[in-house]
DNA sequence: TGTACATCAGTGAACGCGCGTTCACTGATGTAC
DNA sequence: TGTACATCAGTGAACGCGCGTTCACTGATGTAC
């Protein structure tokens, strides 16, 4: 049976695709969710309207698209820190200084907060929020049974749930203004030693 | 010297201009920061949009009010808890506890939400979440410093800054679809065994 | 290698709609005399 | 108690604008023969 089908998506448009979820996310970062327009994404990825629904035919799909793009990106964070080598104990606390670098970060910080915030009254919004949050308990309450084999799965699951809420809440007082309320390196080791607290670390 | 000028705002329009900001709230808790415009709130306090307009002549007029409700709402909150005459150690748990279970509620958690997002990209929103999580933590660094007299009030400012993230965070474990993640209970005692931790309570 | 054609990628104009804002207006309430 | 008037409260229509969406169209790329 002879197809004249062609490949599917070209490598010129799977480049635009990318290129708009980038714009759509920067685009969120700087200016919020009231600014994410599909005029204002395609004008920061530098292509025209039309060009952009072609690739996300309606708001609904970027949004879609974007949202699943953090989940993956999450989902193979997760696994990056399964793969780990290291000691349990080093292992958790390498996890939450680098969550809580990564939420100091003006960027990284506002992207969560926006997250939330949609996931609050958009479904599809909340379903991803449920699975990144769910695979990060899950990976933080395996680390936990590992530093205490004694410690029940139910438990640590609780326990991951207060390491998240820690690290999460925590970038709520990088200051929005003109500078922080705190020294972040403080804030930082004292949320590191809450966390070994919680682990039952030294 | 004597003056015509009337008594300023009457009853009736006082009523109207807090029923806005109810309406406000409420469409916000509902419908999110995406739906809150002028003809929804008006429409949901049953009145007309230029009678709305009376009041909050601008949506940046409007939104102000709401945040400085939020502010003084808070900040009457935290002036409880001082009045409080319990020992320290009963009263930081009983904050933690009163915390957790209003950020357990739908509206409580999503009003939070919004405002974290709008905090990112709204100057006057930014203003007013670092006077409340400021106040916030102050109050808790308090009951901190009365618990361990020895702990030097920077020490209790990040203590309490961690103490806050701990809560607000915990919210994020509600679970948005169906049901939640968790036994809401078990959660809070888990919590509230962290923040014990953190004090140095037991 | 050349040609015909299907698919991929991108363009440009138009639409209806809800939005924030402006404004001239009317009716209700309170107060000075 | 009555009247005149200032202020408070509320009405209704209109505006220009940016939005998401639809659609007919053109040019670029790849493939079958």
């Amino acid at each position: 049976m002879s197809t004249r089908k062609g490949t599917g998506v070209q490598k010129r448009g799977k480049q635009s695709a990318v290129a708009a979820l980038a714009a759509a996310e920067q685009l969120l970062i700087d200016k919020g969710w009231a600014a994410l327009s599909l005029r204002g994404v395609a004008t920061m990825a530098g292509m025209r309207l039309g060009n952009l629904q072609y690739y996300y035919p309606t708001k609904r799909d970027l949004l879609r698209a974007l949202l699943t793009r953090w989940e993956s990106q999450y989902a193979e964070r997760a696994s990056t820190w399964e793969a780990d080598k290291t000691k349990p104990e080093d292992r958790l606390m390498a996890v939450a200084g680098g969550f809580f670098d990564d939420l100091a970060t003006p960027g990284g910080s506002v992207l969560f907060w926006e997250l939330w915030a949609m996931a609050a009254h958009d479904e599809d919004a909340a379903e991803i929020m449920n699975s990144i949050y769910g695979s990060y308990r899950q990976a933080v309450a395996d680390v936990l049974m590992e530093i205490d084999s004694k410690l029940p799965r139910k438990r640590a699951e609780l326990k991951a749930a207060v390491f998240v809420s820690l690290l999460e809440g925590s970038s709520l007082h990088a200051g929005y203004g003109k500078q922080p309320p705190f020294n972040r390196a403080l804030l930082k080791e004292e949320v590191l030693q809450a966390v070994r607290g919680l682990a039952g670390i030294r």
